[in-house]
DNA sequence: GCCAACGTTGGC
DNA sequence: GCCAACGTTGGC
């Protein structure tokens, strides 16, 4: 089932998560800056993730380590280009939105049925991932 | 600190 | 093309 959903210019709009690890990046950092080229991404799946992003899609940023759990709330604001570091690779660009009033947990994801599915359980280890609508809206309810 | 799950590399 | 060895990620 297709589970984009028509934005009012009739483009198409997906639900992302990026991860990353808080001591070398966090989102407090894309806080404070408002912007950075996400790069350094080096697998295919996620590569392939990337280069589907479009303006203004909804991105999570889900912290991992010691935290565990998603933190904010993002959104992309350019599309896929060479990665600076390596133009095999891509890089997009995020722009903070705003903090989740209440971070949501890994174990709180875990103990939601109805997120049993999400691609960031069943594939633990990759880091630029999509979400369904309806994960994505059970997510920011859950983050309130 | 350990380990599972992957992904990559290199010998054959 | 197979697979063992190794490196990395990330949860526990």
């Amino acid at each position: 089932m297709d589970q984009r959903v028509n934005k009012p210019n009739n483009q198409f709009m997906n639900y992302w998560m990026v991860k990353t690890e808080p001591s070398s990046y966090s989102w407090e950092d894309l806080l404070s800056k408002k912007e950075e080229i996400w790069d350094g991404v080096r697998n295919y799946q996620a590569r392939n993730f990337l280069k589907e992003m479009k303006l203004g899609d909804p991105v999570l940023v889900y912290h991992s380590g010691k935290d565990r759990a998603v933190v904010g709330l993002a959104e992309v604001s350019e599309e896929a280009f060479p990665d600076p570091k390596d133009a095999d690779w891509v890089a997009v660009r995020l722009k903070a939105k705003s903090s989740l009033p209440k971070s949501v947990s890994l174990q709180a994801i875990k103990e939601e049925d109805r997120l049993s599915e999400m691609l960031m359980l069943r594939q633990s280890r990759l880091s630029v991932m999509s979400v369904t609508q309806a994960e994505f809206e059970l997510l920011m309810r859950l983050s309130k």
